[in-house]
DNA sequence: GAAAAAATGGAGTGTCAACTCCAAAACTGG
DNA sequence: CCAGTTTTGGAGTTGACACTCCATTTTTTC
């Protein structure tokens, strides 16, 4: 999975100090963002000292690509969970409602991990946009093979452009998430979804 | 428009001094974000002391509030023109050629400059967050009154949702823009703008 | 054309943030 | 239980960055 560091073999209590940094770390830059989150702040909330910050990291580049690993699993974890079987429209339907509990429980703050870090780190960090690029495209596939199965199973017309449904589907959930986080109210992520899914619904058989 | 410097009048080679400190901040902020951008690049791509920059605006947060309403009149202008007249789906299709051909021409770096400053700013500057707000209910506005006067002129079923449209079209350029940007691809904002077009023409009377 | 206001130059200042260093404590494997 | 390795503590150090200050030049106003 995390590829940044290697060599010195990691010790259980040294797996869970990593962790530790590793969540307070992504706690923190998606709420401040990752040059507004200082070594400092990451240690205070963590409880490391700063040669165990760096111990375990080369340095704030290193820890940010961990943050982009461990945000992709948890936000990728949430939704492979809910597309996996996705062979109805009541399935996506469920998989809607929660991706937007999801968004109310935070109070639309801090938007989507992914896309945050995206337009946080694109311009600046290409390793970072690479690796964001990575992740994008696994959710995308799992969009496609959800639509794709929706198909096969005839709850789509045959003829029906899941792929580039599902393209869409994803840019109009990032900039729903957007949307709502500025405006701070569901509406813009439920509408997003929503519409999405009425296009869907145009294409039954 | 501007309403943070208030107090001193400005003269015509104050406001030229002014405007290019502004559109500096501006493509710096794009390119790097706000946190990353420090005074003195700043005042170096504008070539301008210190001084000078400090007798215009208060502080940082100042010119970043001039660099929101700078950004917010540009991109809502380039909409509002294309936007003036949606008559027609081939008047859909002249807007949509124009978005993407702003893409291509920046190589899809930097992404939707509201886009980037909301993801930015959202969290840590409330007052931005509020101006931004308001620049995208403008841009969805613009949209939604589009929208209406298609519907009006018979284009669209009288029951067509063009408020929801408006919105979930507004959301899906950002996301598609957020896409293009991390894949450097204009694939994703084509895909995104292109389906929100074919969900409309389903919707034709 | 002179007083007032605005614009500019540029050196300086205090703070903060990333990263280093050396030593000590805790743990692991044989 | 001991040698080697990993983990931890915490006080520096270096550089950068936002912002200040005061003197000087340019422009406006009457």
């Amino acid at each position: 999975m995390t590829l940044s560091t290697s060599g010195t073999r990691l010790t259980a209590k040294g797996m869970a100090t990593r962790a530790r940094i590793v969540d307070a770390a992504s706690d923190l830059m998606l709420e401040r963002g990752v040059a507004r989150t200082t070594i400092e702040d990451i240690q205070e909330t963590a409880g490391v000292s700063a040669s165990q910050l760096y111990h375990y990291f080369t340095d704030k580049n290193d820890l940010v690509l961990a943050v982009i690993d461990h945000q992709s699993d948890l936000v990728l974890g949430i939704h492979q969970e809910s597309l996996d079987r996705l062979d109805s429209f009541a399935a996506l339907e469920v998989w809607r409602d929660k991706v937007i509990d999801v968004v109310r429980a935070t109070h639309c703050a801090g938007g989507c991990p992914l896309g945050s870090l995206a337009s946080d780190l694109a311009e600046t960090d290409p390793i970072a946009r690479a690796r964001l690029a990575r992740a994008f495209g696994l959710w995308e596939e799992l969009l496609r093979v959800g639509l794709a199965a929706m198909r096969e199973r005839g709850e789509l017309r045959p003829d029906t452009p899941t792929d580039d449904l599902a393209l869409a589907m994803l840019a109009g959930l990032q900039g729903g998430l957007l949307l709502s986080q500025i405006r701070r109210d569901t509406q813009p992520i439920e509408v997003a979804i929503d519409t999405a899914i009425a296009h869907l619904r145009t294409m039954r058989p």
